[in-house]
DNA sequence: GACGTTTTAGACAATGGCGTCTAGTTTTAC
DNA sequence: GTAAAACTAGACGCCATTGTCTAAAACGTC
């Protein structure tokens, strides 16, 4: 309990912008305890032991316990909220090698998204805590899925605008593709484990293969050998 | 606090069945509690309260609170257990009429093993308490997840031993029919609610209608004048 | 180098939960 | 109907945790 130490706190050794610097590590090492044990079972101790920081410090900043739970979870909304933005930004625009660009795609979500600590934390709390704090759930529900499923959504019109893909329903399909995109992972990540680099792409390309064989356009056949051949042994 | 009871404690008002009632009144009180609260957050007290039972009465029973919850956990597991067991006995045989099939076996899977009381619990339950009791997770993972993905291998395979499936890995196209029975339900599912029959079976059919346009036999082309429609479009 | 602010370490009361114990009651079994 | 077993209600000690308080130390700024 009293060698653990997160990153940010470990750079803070010695005062690298004071006040800042402390708000931050008490934070992390909050965000750490409360993904661990949960609110009920999260002490005040243990935080301050990770964070490197005294108790008084952690009252000094956050009223009281709740307060600091609230403000750890908006801090890593609005971390991973940035995050899902500059990811938006990186939507494939044009048509042309779809395939790869769709899976580079998934594996950038998952990575950076799904799989990372705070897509972790923010799963968890969601269902541990949701019911407790239900505008903190709905929080989450707008900005984060919800506005990825959105966004996707339009990502998708796009393409099928363009004729790269054929989909009656955007929402359904955008929904759908984010599923896929977790199919293959949500052992390793419920389990809590980060999965390589070479699981995050196979499973992604596993996802949009099967995603572009739902609905991806006329010139999007790229006869698979495998298929014909399990076609043929029926 | 002191006023919500189970059915099973209910029914338990006067002795039904003695010592057995008053355990069974107690695994259902406990798994109540300890999933709203988590394991740190539920109280000893509450559960009794809950299952109308003294607190002496549970420490009868179970050592302590750690007893309690493993005994919790193994009795919710070999429910749901004993649920997903009469789920893959009723596994679609035949393959006309594959798509409705296929869809009436997801809403039955949706209802009876990921939506209802015993899931939701498993789900929070390996989340949050998975990191601290490994074993337990490990036995969530290879007789829940692990054995219906596993069965729901080895009849796509059957199905594609037929020609009504043309599928080149079984195990992934497996996770991925599961995923995408889910797709529509997730933000239901984490918000603990339970989803109403109609979009249970919307779901199933959205699930079914692309797993099917991704894997479908030659004889599934159901053509489906929208998507024409969309293809022209472009 | 001095002053004000922040941080620290530890003591402190208050709370609440766990697990034990006891004495009295109800239920079950014979 | 009686004896044994199970259950209840409540008191109890113990311990962990929360949140407050204080005196000393460290820090930053001028």
């Amino acid at each position: 309990m009293k060698d653990r130490m997160t990153a940010a706190a470990r750079m803070t050794g010695h005062t690298q912008r004071g006040q800042c610097a402390k708000r931050m590590s008490i934070l992390d090492a909050a965000a750490d305890v409360f993904c661990r044990e949960g609110f009920a079972g999260a002490s005040i101790d243990e935080i301050a032991a990770v964070a490197c920081v005294s108790r008084q410090t952690i009252y000094n900043h956050y009223r009281e316990k709740e307060t600091l739970f609230i403000a750890v979870v908006e801090d890593v909304m609005n971390r991973a909220n940035t995050m899902l933005f500059s990811m938006l930004s990186t939507f494939p625009d044009s048509a042309d090698n779809l395939e790869d660009e769709l899976t580079a795609f998934v594996v950038r979500l998952n990575k950076n998204c799904i799989c990372n600590h705070d897509g972790k934390f923010l799963r968890k709390l969601v269902q541990t805590e949701g019911e407790r704090y239900p505008h903190l759930f709905e929080s989450w529900r707008q900005h984060g899925p919800g506005k990825l499923t959105t966004a996707l959504s339009a990502l998708l019109a796009r393409l099928a605008h363009k004729g790269a893909l054929v989909i009656d329903d955007f929402d359904v399909a955008a929904r759908q593709f984010v599923a896929l995109g977790n199919a293959d992972l949500q052992m390793t990540v419920l389990f809590g484990g980060v999965p390589t680099d070479e699981e995050l792409e196979r499973a992604a390309r596993n996802a949009v293969r099967t995603f572009l064989k739902a609905y991806g356009g006329p010139g999007a056949e790229k006869t698979d050998p495998q298929l014909q051949l399990a076609a043929v042994s029926s």
